[in-house]
DNA sequence: AGGTGGACCCGAACGC
DNA sequence: TGCGTTCGGGTCCACC
């Protein structure tokens, strides 16, 4: 599941070969890809275009041209870019791909086809990203204790369920809320607004750490993701919790627990993470 | 308003 | 060459 050091590994690694490319020829494979503009649409807009840069937000896939246009990517489950493409291999997943001036492709492959593509016009990333009430990037400065204070301030959700809603601060998906949480050493169904100042502030380091482990990694491979180059991540052979039902606490030795929180499973430890409402 | 849960999708794992 | 069912995960949207 890309959520943001996945992302992030995904950019830093793509954007090399991308900047300062020209789009040569785009062909959109699936439809349901730029639902509901017409992937002839994108594809004939997008051919011409050249790359100014390759960013990201939260868990956006952002491809700046020097037109002033965007092209976000998002790669939900399993999306996930290849460059240089392979060629040869007949890939029943692939649901677009790009020519460059230089020859070279790079594909796009999902297979449980989540994934989305769309293109802003010059001055619409803002409000796009306005609109879906993103909040703020984890891993910059802005990010302090009275930011995610405030963010959780007055939700009485679990704040496991907080972390997935990309409001509080973008980027954080299913593995890193569970990882954050034990390090922060918070129980996953604790009342988000209800967070002391020192667990905010524990909570702020222990996303931090988290997110900042899985990029050293170049991310988390379970099943489907994979870096631009076919390679595969390696932060999970460092989950303190995620997946890791029964085994022991790599803190206290207690066996981690999972329950349903968010209609999510999550994964914790129920002697050191504060019990609920304690 | 804010929170919860289903829909979307499909391969893997599981149950029989 | 087994087949039907369940599960999961990010986001949107309908429904409390």
């Amino acid at each position: 599941m890309p959520e943001l050091p996945e992302v992030e590994t995904i950019r830093s690694r793509l954007a090399p070969g991308l900047t300062g490319r020209r789009f040569e020829r785009v062909e959109i494979l699936d439809p349901r890809l730029t639902r509901p503009v017409p992937p002839e649409a994108v594809a004939a807009a997008l051919e011409g275009e050249r790359v100014a840069d390759v960013r990201r937000r939260g868990k956006y896939l952002i491809v700046a041209f020097e037109s002033g246009r965007h092209l976000l990517v998002h790669l939900r489950m399993t999306g996930n870019l290849l460059h240089p493409a392979p060629t040869g291999e007949d890939d029943p997943h692939r649901r677009a791909v790009v020519r460059l001036d230089n020859g070279s492709d790079v594909a796009y492959r999902d297979v449980r086809r989540f994934g989305t593509w769309e293109l802003l016009e010059p001055g619409e990333l803002e409000e796009y990203f306005a609109h879906r009430r993103l909040g703020l990037e984890p891993l910059e400065r802005g990010f302090t204790a009275a930011a995610l204070q405030q963010a959780l301030a007055g939700r009485r959700a679990p704040v496991k369920a907080a972390l997935l809603d990309q409001r509080a601060a973008a980027g954080i998906g299913n593995i890193y809320a569970d990882e954050a949480l034990w390090y922060a050493r918070i129980h996953p169904l604790f009342p988000a607004g209800s967070l002391t100042a020192e667990q905010i502030r524990a909570l702020r380091k222990g996303i931090r750490r988290a997110l900042e482990r899985g990029i050293a990694r170049q991310g988390a491979t379970l099943r489907d993701y994979r870096g631009p180059a076919g390679e595969p991540g390696r932060m999970q052979h460092e989950f303190r919790v995620y997946g890791r039902t029964g085994e022991p606490c790599d803190r206290c030795g207690t066996p981690i627990e999972k329950i349903r929180v968010a209609g999510r499973g999550t994964w914790f430890c129920p002697v050191c993470q504060i019990p609920e409402g304690g």
